[in-house]
DNA sequence: GATCGACTCTAGAACGTTCTAGTTGCCAGC
DNA sequence: GCTGGCAACTAGAACGTTCTAGAGTCGATC
């Protein structure tokens, strides 16, 4: 029951039900205006002859695109854990989502470029690397909300956990536990949170008289780094260490146990994000999660006080982090 | 320099340069009819407002969409490896991505319909689910390729691994490491590979006169699963295992490693995928992994075919996989 | 019996593009 | 000086929706 060969449109359904276009348009979008016994033969002809609205048309003349951009990478677990989250906050309040991906040839700005072309009404960025004058930018365009990540430009909201706050509860766990001598496995420069998180690191150390005991080891976001932050650290092994996250983690564990200390006999280890792999048996790491569903919850409703064009009080929304404890971690000595 | 409040239009550039809103229109489009003078100063104009192309205006207009609906899971390492594949893909054919995500609580119906909506041209997807009956009646509106399984009906492209050769693969290396009790750890009725895999197993053993060694133990695609099957190995281990996946493999893994059997010395593991956490240095897995960027091509350049209304000689492609050897696997003995 | 309100429905103009079919202006050829 | 052809440009109709304004119809109210 094909009309010529292009998909059938609100005329072809019009035809057929013998209405206007506008009435089968209100039955459709199930507005008022339709009589009961109408809107049931309109559905019921949408439904053979298999009807599907063009997103594109209906957005393009009802002007709001309740269409969210987010910016996602490739190979990164915890994004796509937001993405659940921001898939089920965006439908709470009858919003879509428009993805586009960072892949290793594809980068932040082409992702970007992507979505500006779709008319999103607003932009989510996951840990987005580019500068923030940039940011400021596009924030001056559109909304734009980022995530996991601090920017000072005031046009862009951000939604971030407290990652200092996340290494405060890392090292008073390890302090309670009787740990002193405790180090930390830094994510590098590129890593737009490394900074919140040696600092908090710092504090919390200070905060325990443990000001001597400071030990920081310059490493990154890989495993390759954690692996050779644990080499580095075998010199004069502390008693627990506080990686920048996981996967980072996850290679110093990997060392460790290669040269025979034991975890957590010897060193417990704490990680950072509570990635899929670190619930894994093998590694069952204790670490720092963030609280996925307060941030994405937020992020889609701070975008869209932005796009209803609402004055919000304040642009920087911190949402506290919880420490996970598992087996990585236990009572010095 | 915006015009009001609303993004700038054609009809705003063409007000500012003095030309009509058709040449904007050629110029943007890199069409030709307009001269290299008009040209330079149309696009300076368009720079100045900042003006971006909408493309829903764009495609609604020129009827087709050079858009490529992609679905794909989250939590799937390995999806994320085929969407880089795709994007590069896609771009080299001049095609863009339309991403669906299917989440814990968005399924791929869901994931699907969205995409339905935005009238992508085809529908590429990833390892899917939905019973093959539905695929086809999908397929019946628009090109469909699934990847990553093999589906029965005619309309449906496919596009996947020789899962039963990974499977040759796999055994072969064993025997030719001198093993013969090699069991095989299955994944579960509702992947779709699954079967294939099994079969692939059964049919190398017997191929090397290992009929009477045959042993498949019932698992799934998740750790646990691999942990559980591990677990009834126990009993009786053999010599070496295959799994169905790295995830299931790397369950088993910590099982086998806990109960003090050393891998490679008394078992030799082999997973299935080449996720990235089985190059992890703690999992170290010998596996089987699929060749992406030829999967990747292909899939496109069979949408595209369909999409331009090409007669298809062979609607599936069968892709060989390889063995990626590491440190799970070793001699006999 | 006129007026009102409500409900149901419709015509036709938008939305921002691209496309078709011109219309100009200019130069070459006879 | 006319014709033809080409290059540069334009007017206006699409595309498939939604929206605005208004036209009928019916029953109730004055």
């Amino acid at each position: 029951m094909t009309v010529g060969d292009r998909r059938p449109t609100l005329a072809d359904v019009a035809a057929e039900a013998g209405v206007s276009v506008a009435l089968v348009s209100i039955v459709m979008r199930d507005a008022p205006g339709a009589s009961a016994a109408t809107r049931e033969r309109v559905l019921e002809v949408a439904r053979r002859l298999d009807y599907q609205p063009d997103n594109r048309a209906r957005l393009l003349r009802s002007g709001q695109s309740r269409l969210l951009g987010v910016v996602f990478g490739v190979q990164h677990p915890f994004h796509d854990d937001l993405l659940t989250g921001l898939y089920d906050a965006a439908e709470r309040v009858g919003y879509e989502l428009a993805l586009s991906a960072i892949t290793p040839r594809r980068d932040e700005r082409a992702a970007i470029a992507g979505l500006l072309q779709d008319r999103c009404a607003a932009l989510v960025l996951l840990g987005p690397q580019i500068p923030s004058a940039e940011l400021a930018t596009l924030a001056g365009r559109m909304p734009v909300v980022a995530m996991m990540r601090s920017v000072r430009q005031r046009q862009v909201d951000v939604v971030r956990t407290d990652d200092a706050r996340g290494l405060h509860l890392a090292v008073d766990h390890l302090v309670a536990l009787g740990h002193s001598r405790i180090a930390h496995v830094d994510g590098g420069r590129h890593q737009p949170s490394s900074a919140d998180r040696q600092k908090g690191y710092r504090d919390a150390m200070r905060r325990h008289g443990l000001e001597a005991c400071i030990r920081v080891v310059s490493g990154g976001p890989g495993e390759e780094d954690g692996a050779r932050a644990a080499r580095e650290l075998l010199a004069d092994p502390p008693t627990a260490v506080t990686v920048f996250n996981d996967l980072s983690a996850a290679g110093l564990l990997d060392v460790l146990r290669r040269e025979h200390l034991s975890v957590p006999g010897d060193v417990s280890v704490v990680g950072y994000d509570d990635s899929t792999f670190s619930s894994m048996a093998h590694i069952d790491l204790t670490t720092v999660a963030q609280d996925i569903e307060t941030m994405t919850t937020l992020a889609v409703a701070r975008a869209v006080e932005r796009i209803d064009g609402a004055t919000v009080a304040h642009r920087e929304v911190v949402i506290p982090p919880r420490l996970i404890i598992r087996g990585t971690t236990g009572q010095l000595g």
